[in-house]
DNA sequence: GAGCACTGC
């Protein structure tokens, strides 16, 4: 056997040993520990132990700079600890270095001990950009190329080779792999980043991996998390040990208000001009909630700087939020404008963004910060079955990760809109895990579906109200995902292999019936992608006319089905662009339908059309809507435009986008959406009769409150024995009737 | 007659 660890893996017999075919697949492997000083002589060396090729001077260059982040002094330490325990947790603040670091560190110390051949190190990270822009980051630290021994796996790419053996990819990617393979059999270690963080997906893989580590003694977990939160990691993992690094910022020093400011609008407004008149150089980013108020912050920043004199230089406000055109996102990085005149004093931008700024994009040239402690935070009700956005106080965790905003190129300062007593009475340590503020239909389904029988004990970090549960175990019923004793059925498995939302699964999943797969594919892509409709504020009429070019009469969903087939037949930038739609949403749309197209083609699923001619090619595609929304479903009462829930029994209104002819007396909807008042939103009109027949069960009638969407029912189970015979024929005779009369009527 | 915090499959 070589002395050299990283050549050990040449050797046959240490290959071969352990191969999964046959016996116990995890059994026997070699398992050779490597210290730090080795690591550190593989790393140095002549040769890419990765590769065997000899290391480039590029390779050298890079190494130095490696050398100098604060992690590399506790290299030793960490792979001393990783080798010892199943699970490590790893605390690194930002400048630590750990994200780009560990998984090459956890690399040397599982090459040496490749336990079979294609083995391989993941990190997952939260977001697609940071898990494709470290990747190449770390390929270029390894001296490979991306996609060979590092990759990346994100959604529509996989960027990987036979050859990879460290991959970064999304935690939703991740916990996808999972459900296909339960064991996470092809990797030796899995490393969760960003683990504060407590996306949904990795709040289930760490459920998940404490499961599977029980049945797999080889496998280990590192778990890395940004913030001192990591007792409450390290119990969770059966008291893993920790590794602490230290962070590598610039100081950041830290103003409160005096008293609490009853206008955090207005106040932050004040603050801007406050800097920009009296401290030096450097920009300055705002946190702001939400697109409308950020856009009004800009204009009167922008109004009230223009009247500044001319002894203080030019301030120029950009907006930041997501749904902005990405040219428009770009503008961040603009410099500061130029002085007025050649030796006037210099100018300056301030950004006033969403919480884009504090994670997703990172601004250099930051050097104030001002917070005013709030954000847009999701909230489930789960009483009414409704997610809605609410504006809530920011964590700890949160201002300081804003405050840390300011020092990434040099010391910078933070001002906080809210007293010293209120940071530190008020706000919480952590942002509530996504976990407990979401719906949980897709949840307990993929959960279910990763194997996890008891979903009400699933070893949660922080365990979801028992209700939520139960709502979305009553959902995944209804839709017959789940049978009565909880088990998953047969649609319930395909619906599982979808990236949708159950009920989207379940429409797509029976449209083959309907004939309408291929419409429905489209339906549901539109349905998966933020808003395609642009509205600019000065330009509302031509956009609303635009937009209704592409409605029917009948639905919104089959607006967007129109809008689609439009697209399709223009499908450039500038088509969308003279017709108010957002070409990024197009683009969206189409890799979705590609994914689930391909997925009903694995599936054997018909891709099918009814002839537009037929006169049933839209009925088909509303029936099957209704068998995956019936429970999303509201029935207008009285004469007004006012609507009732189905069940829920909440008024609400038809949301003012959408672009139905009439007021139809039974809608489904899409998305419940709770602003100034109770909306629902994307609304196409249904049939009472396709209730009943579709959703029995939930269409019980005995099983409604006394009340008009009752009598209603009942009214539709009469007239339906009256008509028996030609029954569907009757139905639309009486709703043509019916739509003529509302149209006259106005 | 009003809005879309941010991610992810």
């Amino acid at each position: 056997m070589s002395d050299n660890p990283y050549l050990a893996h040449l050797e046959p017999h240490q290959r071969g040993t352990g191969s999964s075919e046959g016996g116990a697949p995890f059994d026997g492997w070699i398992a050779r520990k490597v210290d730090g000083k080795q690591v550190e002589k593989a790393m140095d060396g002549t040769t890419n132990p990765f590769t065997l090729r000899p290391h480039s001077k590029r390779y050298m260059d890079i190494l130095k700079l490696r050398k100098n982040l604060p992690v590399h002094q506790q290299m030793s330490e960490f792979i001393e600890m990783f080798q010892s325990s199943q699970f490590t947790v790893m605390v690194g603040e930002t400048g630590s270095g750990k994200t780009t670091q560990i998984p090459q560190y956890v690399a040397y110390a599982d090459l040496p001990h490749l336990r079979r051949p294609g083995l391989q190190v993941a990190c997952t990270q939260p977001r697609r950009v940071a898990a494709m822009s470290v990747a190449k980051r770390v390929a270029d630290e390894m001296d490979v190329s991306l996609g060979d021994e590092v990759g990346y796996s994100i959604r529509f790419e996989d960027c990987t080779s036979p050859k990879t053996f460290l991959k970064y990819m999304t935690d939703g990617m991740l916990l996808r792999e999972a459900m296909n393979d339960h064991m996470l059999s092809r990797y030796s270690t899995v490393i969760l980043d960003e683990a504060h963080e407590r996306t949904l997906a990795t709040d289930i893989l760490m459920g998940l991996l404490k499961d599977i580590a029980k049945r797999r003694p080889d496998l280990k977990i590192v778990v890395m998390s940004a913030t001192l939160d990591a007792a409450k990691f390290q119990n969770y993992f059966f008291g893993a040990p920790l590794l602490k690094v230290p962070g590598r910022t610039f100081s950041v020093e830290v103003f409160y208000t005096p008293e609490p400011e009853p206008d955090y609008l207005e106040a932050a407004i004040r603050t801007v001009l406050m800097i920009h008149q009296a401290e030096g150089e450097g920009d300055i980013l705002v946190f702001l909630t939400g697109e409308e108020e950020i856009e009004d912050a800009c204009r009167k920043i922008s109004m009230e700087a223009d009247n500044l004199p001319h002894s203080i230089g030019p301030l120029r406000a950009i907006p930041l939020y997501s749904s902005l055109p990405p040219q428009q996102q770009q503008k961040i990085f603009d410099k500061a404008p130029a002085p007025r005149t050649p030796d006037g004093p210099p100018g300056r931008k301030v950004v006033i963004s969403t919480n884009i700024a504090e994670t997703s994009l990172t601004i250099d040239g930051i050097v104030y910060v001002v917070d005013p402690g709030f954000s847009k935070q999701k909230i489930y009700n789960p009483r009414i079955r409704v997610e809605s956005l609410l504006v809530s106080p920011i964590s700890k965790a949160s201002a300081q990760q804003r405050a840390g905003r300011a020092g990434r190129t040099r010391p910078g300062k933070c001002f906080r809109l809210y007293t010293e007593s209120d940071f530190v009475k008020e706000l919480e340590e952590q942002t509530y895990p996504e976990i407990l503020r979401c719906n949980l239909a897709s949840v307990i389904l993929e959960l279910k579906k990763l194997g996890i029988d008891d979903l009400v004990h699933f070893d949660y970090m922080d365990p979801p109200a028992p209700e939520t549960v139960m709502r979305a175990l009553e959902l995944l019923n209804y839709l017959a995902a789940f049978d009565d004793e909880g088990n998953l059925t047969p649609l319930g498995d395909l619906m599982s292999t979808f990236p949708l939302e159950p009920q989207l699964a379940k429409m797509l999943i029976v449209s083959p019936e309907f004939k309408c797969s291929n419409e429905i594919l489209s339906i549901a892509a539109m349905l998966s992608v933020p808003n395609p409709y642009l509205r600019p504020n000065s330009q509302r009429k031509e956009a609303d006319e635009a937009k209704a070019q592409f409605a029917h009469p009948h639905g919104d969903h089959l607006s967007l089905l129109n809008l689609y087939h439009a697209y399709r037949t223009n499908p450039d930038s500038q088509w969308c662009w003279a017709n108010y739609v957002s070409f990024r949403a197009m683009q969206q749309a189409d890799n979705v339908r590609n994914q689930l197209k391909r997925s009903m083609e694995k599936m054997d699923l018909d891709l099918v059309s009814t002839a537009f001619e037929d006169k049933s090619y839209y009925d088909n595609i509303r029936r099957a809507l209704t068998c995956g929304f019936f429970m999303h479903v509201a029935h207008r009462e009285g004469d007004k435009n006012g609507y009732t829930t189905v069940k829920d029994n909440q008024i609400v209104g038809l949301h003012p986008s959408n672009g139905l002819d009439n007021n139809p007396e039974w809608v489904l909807y899409n998305e419940f959406v709770l602003t100034t008042r109770n909306f629902i939103r994307t609304v196409t009109e249904v049939r009472p009769e396709w209730l009943l027949e579709y959703a029995a069960d939930y269409y019980d009638v005995k099983t409604f409150p006394q009340g008009e969407t009752r009598r209603a029912l009942e009214r539709v189970m009469q007239g339906g024995k009256k008509s028996s015979g030609s029954k569907s024929g009757g139905d639309e005779g009486r709703e043509r009737k019916k739509r003529k009369k509302d149209k006259s009527g106005r």
